[in-house]
RNA sequence: GCGGCCGUGGUCUAGCUGGAAGGAUACUGGCCCCCCAAGCCAGUGGUCCCGGGUUCGAAUCCCGGCGGCCGCACCA
């Protein structure tokens, strides 16, 4: 049995996770939390939040998991989701009709719609690769999953398939809540939804997760990050394209300043975040050397991305395994909701100097038109009104010809041409895009904890991001033990703990069943805990014991998570070893 | 979706040359219990993945589907 079958296994077991819908039969691509799972889910969450979030006085927002059509047609979504497929009659293998025809060494766009490939295919007599068969009329694969918004079938909508287009949409909205404060970070936790054609390796590829995405949005005249001096010496292991397209198969190692310098990543901002991103990792269990960032070629990225970097990490059965994406979204997301929405999502940037500018007004002047066309004259104003294109052809020709037998020059105008100065001017932020998948993290962080000692399972989990804060034993079952152990049990239930209290079976089968949700400590009730009210603190990691007033295990819990280092606080508290 | 392998209590599995589904473990109750899945007693729990076919009779043979793993394609 590999690591990662005995990993599921025991999350089923023990509550973690499992495919859901097995009543029916199951559904590849759906997964179900249990108990433990979404606590897990939500420590990670939770630490990813003062992380990336709060660190930084960064916002979060939640916006809708639908949206309309028109979102994702902006977004260029519609598009790049979409892929012609063609089906080959015979054996029903699926194709991507521009990769098929691309193979057979026919040039085609990927552009093209359906019948344009129709007709190459049958000009070019293409045939199943697979068995030769024909191949049927091609047609489109949207990856998204689609719905209808109300009673009416016109009014279509999509699950998103990435929480950041919320971010984009109520841009504005955000920006102007938080006093229009820049640069600024807008994050979400949420739900996103792809609609895989065939999802498989468990917990890895599903049709919907949660994904935590920052969006930093910046000036792009101005990419230096005001963080990047506490980090620029951190080691990133990076396969980057220059590694890549030398065929290499290992990752360099360098500095976040000197990947900088090299101009390997694109900027401050996107070396601060990867950096983050790899500590984060480590917090969580996954070693230095077991994680690397995977630069996306051209062909490979997003449509929206002009540099990405993937996260990845290396699991057992599936290799190397994007866990968070880097993306540099330059202002391909807000000039896209400009152009479709035609509102202003601009942001302004206050000038050092103001900048002068030659400010040309022409104002038409009523009076001379009319008495040149006093029949036209309502006609003519609402065309100069409403128009705006004539203004520079006045300047240019001299004249404008409204229609054919309307002629203005000159004369019919005031020009005022006035030097201004101007200390603000609009931009379009860039956005730099951390985007980390929960549930994959969440599978890591399992696997990585995962051990095995004297034939039994530990879930070394870290401290952080822990299921339960700790278990209160009584020794046997017996009630004088029971009462003082209820006791301590609610007395740390009170002070806001996850406790788990058991005094079913034999102690030692307690202990490793905590151990297999890795709950970090055990306080147990004994023989001496009646002489001289103290108990015994159980390690899950080393299974040591101490002795520990009863008293003080409230302080102990405390300083355990302040310091998340059970010797540190044996050491501190001067605890006595049992063992 | 294609090809290969696979699908039996929660979990792991025996049975698969057709003839009353068995074990281990887990779970529940009890006994014994003073530190690491101990032991003893009793008990619950199975549409043998689903549907169809062959047969007097199917977990077992055949066909189709669903699900899982691996390889291919796909993963924007």
């Amino acid at each position: 049995m590999d690591k990662a079958e005995k990993v599921q296994q025991l999350c089923v077991k023990r509550g973690f996770f499992w495919g859901a819908y097995e009543i029916y039969g199951g559904v590849a691509g759906f997964l179900t939390w249990g108990p433990n799972g979404v606590i897990l889910k939500r420590r990670i969450a939770d630490y990813w939040r003062k992380f990336f979030i709060d660190k930084h006085g960064f916002v979060e927002i939640s916006s809708p998991d639908i949206a309309p059509y028109i979102v994702f047609e902006a977004s260029g979504h519609v598009e790049g989701f979409k892929d012609i497929m063609v089906t080959c009659l015979k054996c029903n293998n699926k194709y991507r009709a521009d990769t098929l025809l691309n193979e057979k060494g026919i040039n085609v766009s990927e552009a093209l719609g359906p019948a344009e490939m129709l007709s190459i295919i049958d000009e070019h007599k293409v045939k199943c690769p697979n068995c030769g068969g024909e191949l049927g009329e091609p047609g489109y694969f949207i990856t998204m999953f689609q719905t209808t918004i109300g009673p009416y079938a016109g009014s279509k909508g999509f699950l998103r398939p990435e929480t950041a287009q919320g971010m984009f949409t109520e841009f504005k909205r955000v920006f102007e809540a938080e006093r229009k404060k820049f640069p600024i970070g807008i994050a979400q936790v949420g739900r996103g939804y792809r609609n895989e054609i065939s999802p498989r390796q468990g917990p890895i590829r599903l049709r919907e997760f949660d994904m935590m995405e920052l969006e930093m949005f910046i000036d792009p005249q101005d990419q230096r990050c005001p963080y990047f001096d506490s980090v620029k010496d951190e080691e990133l292991n990076l396969y980057h394209r220059i590694i890549k397209e030398k065929g290499e198969l290992e990752y360099e190692t360098m500095s976040a300043e000197e990947a900088v310098d090299k101009k390997i990543i694109i900027n401050e901002w996107m070396a601060y975040f990867m950096v983050m991103a790899q500590k984060f990792m480590e917090t969580l269990g996954i070693p230095r050397n077991r994680q690397r960032f995977h630069e996306k070629l051209e062909g490979e990225r997003a449509h929206y991305a002009t540099q990405t970097f993937d996260q990845e990490v290396y699991l057992s059965r599936w290799g190397w395994i994007e866990v968070s994406g880097h993306a540099y979204r330059g202002d391909y997301d807000l000039l896209s909701h400009i152009k479709t929405s035609g509102r202003d999502l601009y942001v302004d940037r206050k000038l050092d100097k103001p900048k002068k500018v030659i400010q040309t007004t022409i104002i038409p002047d009523p009076k001379k038109i009319k008495d040149k066309y006093p029949r036209q004259i309502g006609r003519i104003m609402k065309f100069l009104r409403e128009e705006d294109s004539w203004k520079e052809e006045l300047v240019d020709k001299g004249y404008i010809n409204i229609t054919d037998e309307i002629t203005l020059d000159k004369s019919f105008f005031n020009i005022k041409t006035e030097e201004k100065k101007i200390w603000v001017e609009k931009f379009i932020p860039h956005v730099v895009e951390p985007s980390f998948g929960l549930d994959r993290i969440a599978y890591t962080v399992l696997e990585y904890s995962y051990t095995e000692k004297e034939d039994r399972v530990v879930l070394s989990l870290p401290y952080i991001v822990r299921v339960f804060d700790c278990a209160v034993f009584p020794l046997v079952d017996s009630g004088e033990f029971n009462m003082i152990a209820r006791s301590l049990y609610n007395e740390l239930i009170d002070a806001g703990f996850r406790v788990i209290f058991e005094a079913k079976d034999s102690i030692g089968r307690r202990y490793a069943r905590i151990d297999e949700i890795g709950v970090p400590v055990a306080f147990t009730i004994d023989g001496r805990t009646l002489e001289d009210s103290t108990v015994t603190v159980r390690d899950r990691d080393t299974w040591r014991q101490y002795r520990l007033k009863i008293s003080d295990a409230l302080v102990f819990l405390r300083e355990l998570f302040r310091y998340n280092s059970f010797t540190k606080v044996v050491k501190m508290m001067k605890l006595e070893s049992v063992d």
